[in-house]
DNA sequence: GTCTATAGATGGATAGAC
DNA sequence: GTCTATCCATCTATAGAC
């Protein structure tokens, strides 16, 4: 039932945010009543934090896998950009949210996602740190290039189209060669 | 006292969302009380429409004066990455309300600015295309490669410091350099 | 673990005096 | 053009029965 609840609070934050969700519509969702949910979550910013919690893990799990399976910077790179990329369209719904609902969060759960979020930041960066270093990427600035990476990458959850013209594979190979010739030392 | 609302929810929408933001929340930072400002705006949603208008006029203007002044595709789009990114260090705020709170308008206002920035959109890959036909940008997913642009330089507006390592000029550089590198033909 | 009922606060918006 | 006063809906959250 917990996970029923998260599912109708992910379809309903997704598609009206989060403040302009309110419990009963989460309920009438769900197929329970308002009063109920509480069973299961202490105030609606646990539910909305549970979510941050589940996606940001499940991303940075996706990225470990990648990462350790690629060597050198060049594959190293391009397997977080298609990590990155299809995580944000398979996961579409929880990506919105959680580019788009931080300042649902109070003070203390703000400060946990937005470490893992530094966490996440950092290994993109110290990918790029190690393509420097390795000759194949141009002398270039970490941090503005990555919040750069990470940005165009991270909107595809908000224009990508499942019916559409390209597949998520189509999709992340033009951000990977667009980025990586960005990148490289020419 | 019009200009003085505004200038009051834009500071609020910009720091507590706009949803999370009441009308006498509003009243108290502008030094008035709530009826009063149904003097000048209709509804809550007025307000929101406003401040979405002025900064899309705002930043169409910008791009419009600065394509004109430029030739050739390169330095037209050098010219656009410049004028997106220092519109939205300048304009943080309002930035930031555009970027995330498309969801506070009903349909007809919606669509209403969903046009504006289609129209913004359909002038970067205009030059794109330009720099196809010129034959110094590589053929690309003019669409998929206008979104990453655009995001990347819009999410400026949610990381830049004002009292940080680098101006806006510099940020301007080293995206202009790594997103022209990025579309050469090389 | 779900229900009915309700507390208690706050929301957007309006009426009408000055 | 701003004020006081208030309407009415809705919100999050809780109490207590079953």
């Amino acid at each position: 039932m917990k996970d029923k609840i998260k599912k109708s609070a992910i379809k309903l934050f997704y598609k009206k945010g989060y403040f302009a969700t309110s419990m009963s519509t989460i309920a009438r969702a769900t197929g329970i009543r308002k009063s109920s949910i509480y069973h299961h979550y202490s105030t609606k910013e646990d539910i909305l934090l549970d979510i941050f919690r589940t996606s940001m893990n499940d991303l940075q799990d996706a990225l470990r896998t990648r990462l350790d399976a690629a060597t050198g910077a060049r594959e190293r790179m391009q397997a977080a950009i298609y990590c990155h990329i299809i995580f944000h369209i398979e996961r579409q719904k929880e990506a919105i949210i959680a580019d788009s609902e931080l300042r649902g969060l109070t003070a203390r759960n703000y400060k946990e996602i937005i470490q893992m979020r530094d966490d996440y930041e950092k290994k993109i960066q110290r990918v790029l740190e190690e393509g420097v270093a390795e000759g194949i990427f141009v002398d270039l600035d970490i941090k503005v290039i990555s919040y750069a990476i990470l940005a165009m990458c991270t909107a595809v959850c908000t224009w990508f189209n499942k019916s559409g013209r390209l597949s998520k594979e189509e999709v992340a190979d033009i951000f990977s060669v667009f980025i990586l010739k960005g990148l490289a030392r020419s």
